[in-house]
RNA sequence: CGGGGCGUGGCGAAGUCCGGUUAUCGCGCCUGCUUUGGGAGCAGGAGGCCGCAGGUUCGAAUCCUGCCGCCCCGACCA
């Protein structure tokens, strides 16, 4: 095994797919499509689910589980729905297996159900099934609900962490009194998203409609948080969809309002996916391998002593001992490596694999001068504090890695962004992976078919609050354009 | 589903064309000693139905037939 990863600028898909395995964060598994989370990668996921969960509660919603098997009619009732995920629904059409006579295990014929099952791909029609008989007034909305669960969907070619055939996420599915309040929902909960994902994941998402051709199977309309990954590629990291009355009505969700009238109520959906991890990793990481946002790092400060003379070891073991301690009072988490059967060179390289943050050294000099060495693992950058100011040093250093971390991300997608007026230059800017490239286009499904075959560039989204509604000219047919969009390759 | 490639200790590979005694190398693992400020050194050791099933042969990792699995490229897609 090679001790260096590949390049980005080498092999940037190779150097992904390496640097998950060789950091322990999951591995492909047995069932093809499937992926293992290990401990460290689950780590990650459990940091982004408890941070997601309070702020999803802080807003009014309440966790619940529904089934993960869904009758095939109750999928079949809203028509464009079906339609979005047959191609890649998991069936369940047996029960029971049985052993022949030759020992062979087979699955029993007779097992037959008389209904097959859907292993879910999403949950909105078994949710919405119980929400006709949860819903009667007024007074039972908003109901603001959502569940972590895991979702299944037979995807065709899949990669670690962006799409697997098994996918672990959160499902937000609300039901409201009028368009508007649903409407206002679904910006909320995107907002909520790109907040998260600029606090937490240090990464700037893009806010957007997406177009009729992109947008999610059953919704109105369907608006995503769009992030720049360090190859120009973009990836969509979070939807959020307005549903209108369409699963009320494929369902029956009807209510009383306050004039006593029956109307059917406006619903929501919205969800991310574990492929957070994935925009982590392919935002912040480097060749020497992850990098943690502070604030997502299971480990956030590692420990090494180093000793030289067996006079100072117990010194310098106690010593690393107090420091940990201190930390842990403060609320910082962090791991004291005082193994021997590693040498401190190898130590470094690893914890800057794992992405710990801030490394921090006490040796003999540190000891001598009542200092520790601190290492960070964004710049690489290296500091001597003394020692009495550690923990408060180690505080500020962490939120400075955070933001830092936030503001490269920034002004690599500010870099990798550009304005095209013409067909040609368009082409070319998607064929060297700029980024996002900024352009008009006339609005219609056919031209957007049309470029994305000839470029394999789609439409990412309609940004949301941002100066680009200048109407101009569509690149492609030269027909009038409202405004620019924005294209890219993307995952 | 088309086109290509690959299955050999935990991992990565050599050997396969042209059959030959004990299957090789690196990493990792175990034991011991010496080491410790950027992936330590030496010595010893464990670990294999060479993807599976048939066949050819005195003899098969190697040749033949069938099967299974995986990866890459396309079509498809969060």
């Amino acid at each position: 095994m090679d001790k260096q990863l590949p390049s980005r600028s080498e092999n940037f898909s190779a150097w992904y797919n390496e640097l998950i395995k060789r950091v322990g964060l999951a591995e492909t598994s047995a069932v093809r499509g499937c992926m293992t989370i290990r401990p460290y990668g689950y780590a990650i996921w459990e940091k982004i689910q408890a941070a997601l969960d309070s702020a999803i509660k802080d807003t009014g919603h309440e966790n619940a589980y529904f089934p993960l098997l869904i009758p095939k009619s109750y999928f079949c009732k809203e028509a464009a729905h079906v339609e979005g995920f047959a191609k890649e629904c998991a069936v369940i059409t047996h029960y029971r297996l049985k052993t022949e006579e030759d020992n062979a295990i087979i699955v029993d014929p007779e097992a037959k159900l008389q209904e097959e099952l859907i292993l879910r791909p999403t949950s909105e029609t078994i949710i919405w099934n119980s929400y006709r008989n949860w819903i009667q007034s007024y007074r039972d909305l908003p109901l603001l609900i959502n569940q972590w669960s895991n979702i299944v969907r037979w995807e065709m070619r899949t990669r670690l962490f962006l799409r697997t055939a098994e996918i672990l996420w959160q499902e937000g599915h609300t039901a409201h009194a009028t368009q508007a309040e649903a409407e206002e929902e679904t910006r909320k909960m995107l907002d909520l998203y790109a907040d998260f994902g600029r606090d937490y994941l240090a990464i700037p998402f893009l806010k957007g409609r997406k177009t009729e051709y992109e947008k999610f199977s059953g919704a109105e309309e369907t608006y995503t948080i769009e992030a720049l990954m360090q190859d120009g590629k973009a990836l969509q990291a979070g939807t959020s969809h307005f549903l209108g009355q369409r699963f009320a009505k494929a369902f029956d969700v009807k209510f009383t309002n306050a004039a006593g009238q029956s109307e059917y109520v406006w619903g929501t959906s919205w969800g991310v996916t574990t492929r957070f991890i994935g925009a982590l990793i392919m935002t912040h990481s480097d060749d020497k391998g992850l990098v943690l946002p502070p604030r997502l790092a299971p480990i956030q400060v590692v420990i090494i002593p180093i000793y030289k003379t067996p006079a100072n070891k117990t010194a310098l073991h106690q010593q690393a001992q107090r420091l940990q301690e201190q930390l842990r009072e403060n609320a910082i988490t962090v791991k004291l490596d005082d193994r021997e059967d590693h040498k401190p060179g190898w130590k470094f390289a690893e914890y800057e694999l794992k992405g710990i943050p801030l490394r921090l050294v006490i040796g003999e000099e540190e000891l001598a001068n009542q200092s520790v060495t601190l290492s960070r693992r964004d710049t690489g950058e290296r500091l001597t504090i003394p020692m009495d100011k550690a923990v408060e040093k180690i505080t500020t250093l962490l939120a400075d890695i955070q933001s830092n971390l936030y503001e490269r991300a920034i002004q690599f997608r500010e870099a990798h962004t550009c304005e095209v007026d013409d067909y040609d230059s368009f082409k070319a800017a998607i064929a060297k992976k700029a980024g996002f490239v900024l352009a008009h286009w006339d609005g219609s499904t056919e031209t957007e078919q049309k470029i994305k075959a000839e470029t394999q560039a789609t439409i990412r989204c309609i940004p949301l609050d941002d100066n680009l509604s200048t109407p101009g000219k569509c690149i492609y047919t030269g027909n009038p354009s409202a405004r620019r969009v924005v294209f890219a390759q993307a995952y």
